[in-house]
DNA sequence: GTTGACATTATGTGCATACATAATCACAAT
DNA sequence: ATTGTGATTATGTATGCACATAATGTCAAC
């Protein structure tokens, strides 16, 4: 037997996913109980147990009270990306970052934002638009709308200093949000931001957040053609 | 004091975590310790650990030894997705689903595919490009390397009865992957195939997937124009 | 003041035990 | 065949305890 080795709940952790990877446990079937597995290799069925959960979150395993456990049939895979504020993104390529506010006013958005942003009729959110550069080059051009009734605060805020972006992140916890992305033809309005042709291909992203349920802010994102997103499985 | 309710480590993780948005802990700061907490809720130092670890894993707090506890700085945010098979994307939608293969040879790749998937000179992979449609209208193109070295058994299958996709995600385990999305203008051959105009705006992503330290596949899928991908954060 | 040895401390983990909970099965009643 | 009921069982969780490990602080030696 090789059951001499350490049990730490990792040791356990690679040994059941080696067995799912070299298919001894194959999609779909019934992979042995905790109190089998803590006796096969020699551990407490509390380390099986921490185990099996990592690799279960993972989404490698579907647990079921009574039931068992089994190999998932994988029908997804999950995509993660860390996404950092702009000036980060910016500086990690080793240029020189900065922004500008281009528009900042309080009015009433139309039905479409008001809906998504769970606004009242004739109640007014701030709405800014902002060029985030690279060595002075047109990066992103964002068109943001901040509620203000959840973020009252944000008035006071000097979005010439800080940009609307980190000062976000920095002040505003969140507790869900949603994130679009799209390939969409450049408008006028982005083109001439971004010092672009107009129906240009770029990328653009749509972020609400939300604090429980009051929305935060709803912005669109407008990179810079050749612009990429990097996720990793 | 309100410490009779029950103390499940879901209780105790709310709790620290209603104490982090309402910021009677901010960004930065230390939080109490394990043994601390356990007595102020009354429950084991286990449990408390529990929750502070589900936070941790969430990147909500850092946690280092002898160190504490903090509540982190949010400097990014993290986005995840669930990219089902391109089957179910367009049932979903309740639309029918067929695709062909449109070429599928075996032979040499050029230097970029090959270094991206660590063959070696002259090495031959599978190349595929197929289409896949909704209600039969063009809905992805795909142009696909599938390393044969790593997936021998990829040589016998009928390609036309399962799709490639298909037939990886349920046959084939991967350890790691890589998941770039762009915005391009469609070349030619894309448009031709997705019949639409040359030039169109569309997305593009580009997936590299490994076994191990071997390379299984390189496929990269051009959405028809309007597609949007959805994360959540 | 710098270095290094050692104590201290907060988190990390393993284990035995007990009980909770959800799913399933077996079997009887209808 | 269907429904209901209770036993069974695998996972889920709480706890006390012990020890491991990584950071940090302290203090003496140089």
């Amino acid at each position: 037997m090789s059951n001499t080795r350490t049990h730490t709940w990792q040791d356990i952790h690679e040994r059941i996913r080696g067995n799912i990877l070299n298919r001894t446990w194959s999609p779909g079937e019934l992979i042995p109980g905790e109190a089998e597995l803590a006796e096969k290799f020699g551990c407490a069925r509390t380390t099986v147990n921490r185990a099996m959960r990592e690799l279960a979150t993972a989404g490698v395993i579907d647990r079921k009270r009574r039931a068992g456990t089994r190999v998932t049939v994988q029908r997804t895979r999950r995509v993660t990306a860390e996404i950092p504020i702009i000036r980060t993104q910016v500086e990690a390529q080793g240029l020189e970052y900065s922004f500008c506010v281009q528009t900042k006013k309080l009015l009433v958005p139309n039905t479409t934002i008001t809906q998504i942003m769970r606004l009242r009729a004739q109640q007014k959110a701030l709405h800014i638009q902002s060029l985030h550069l690279a060595n002075g080059v047109p990066f992103i051009h964002e068109d943001r709308w901040i509620n203000t009734h959840t973020i009252p605060e944000v008035l006071k805020v000097d979005f010439n200093q800080t940009s609307v972006n980190e000062w976000l992140v920095e002040n505003v916890p969140l507790t869900k949000g949603e994130f679009v992305i799209e390939a969409v033809a450049s408008s006028k309005r982005v083109a001439a931001a971004l010092e672009i042709s107009c129906g240009d291909s770029i990328l653009s992203s749509e972020r609400a957040t939300w604090l429980d349920d009051r929305s935060v802010t709803l912005v669109t994102l407008y990179y810079a053609p050749g612009h990429q997103m990097v996720f990793t499985i």
